[in-house]
DNA sequence: GTCTATAGGTGGATAGAC
DNA sequence: GTCTATCCACCTATAGAC
């Protein structure tokens, strides 16, 4: 039986670390030595999985992407209805806080002038698909009456997004997840969201 | 006439260029070398005036705290009705990113765990005195009956400064401060508060 | 795939002349 | 106050042996 070329399982660990610490410490915080010292492996080896930390960086943005847009799948399987659904959104930034981290993308945003482009490019796919499945959600709850805003979906997709990523960092700040939990559920109200 | 010890002119130069820097690349991304480029003297130079990166940026911090602080009295001396209040709060991160900036605390929210304690204690004291600010406009407005909100002034006091943080992220990603705009305008106006 | 060794650069910071 | 010169730690990345 043929073996792929590279160690995938290697390969996962280093995005797993990496991962880590650019949702804790950000992109230009973390070094090939901090992943290699967690690993107990050197450098050197590091590049041989991924040549360059722009790979790196690019490769773990897509692969985030990836695993929150099959998070948002789940939720649409799940069948519940609109407001859950939100709810169980906004549980996802929750699930993260816990893990004592940022969303790996709000933190890019904020160090967005200095990354490489094909990461920048990356990165607003992520809002972008984001946004995308708000919107489409929002828009059956505004449709079927289980929701109430005026004017664009894709204006309130936008605040939720952004608001969500903002009360994430200041709550991590303040090491209080008490906080963000308050301002999302305020937000969710704002669209005639009860708790739950 | 007695002169001061240090030339209060080039200490200025510096936190001016350095706070740019700070706001549109991050504390972790900018270096001594690059204010001593910018100002065309050398990097020990620059420790005259501040001995290290850290009371640089704890300067930095307290530079900024000092100057917003000032525009929100500014705001209150100027007599206006709430609304206009806190539309005139809004406007001043609409200035920031006209100047192609990120607030220069929400950059560093998203750096906070990078950063050396005396930085995190003066970013916490920024936002706590914005948020001061904040609850007692906000109060004051419901008492008169001019905002409409339900629940503690507080809690709406950090979703507003959470949300613009955010907001100002994302709309600096995607250079669109339209999009700033929209989400604020959307913030005020669940506050009851219409379109200027 | 992982290692040793190293290149070539930049980081913050200091000593000491002027 | 500003300079030259320098230190040492760290950075990303590569060459080449195993």
């Amino acid at each position: 039986m043929p073996r792929p070329s590279t160690n995938v399982d290697t390969s996962r660990k280093i995005l797993d670390v990496a991962e880590r610490l650019l949702q804790t410490r950000g992109y230009n915080a973390f070094s090939y030595a901090d992943i290699a010292q967690s690993l107990h492996i050197t450098k050197a080896s590091l590049h041989y999985h991924f040549p360059t930390k722009a790979v790196l960086g690019k490769r773990l943005i897509e692969r985030y992407e990836q695993s929150f847009l099959q998070a948002l799948a789940d939720i649409d399987k799940s069948g519940t209805g609109i407001d859950e659904k939100l709810r169980r959104y906004v549980g996802l930034y929750v699930k993260v806080l816990h893990n004592d981290r940022m969303c790996l993308c709000g933190m890019l945003a904020a160090e967005y002038a200095t990354l490489p482009k094909p990461m920048r490019v990356e990165l607003k796919h992520f809002f972008d698909e984001n946004e995308r499945w708000l919107v489409a959600t929002l828009e059956e709850g505004h449709k079927t009456k289980k929701l109430g805003f005026a004017g664009s979906a894709r204006e309130v997709a936008q605040l939720l997004i952004g608001s969500l990523e903002g009360a994430m960092m200041l709550a991590r700040s303040y090491g209080d997840i008490r906080r963000f939990e308050a301002t999302s559920e305020r937000l969710l109200a704002g669209l005639g969201i009860g708790a739950a």
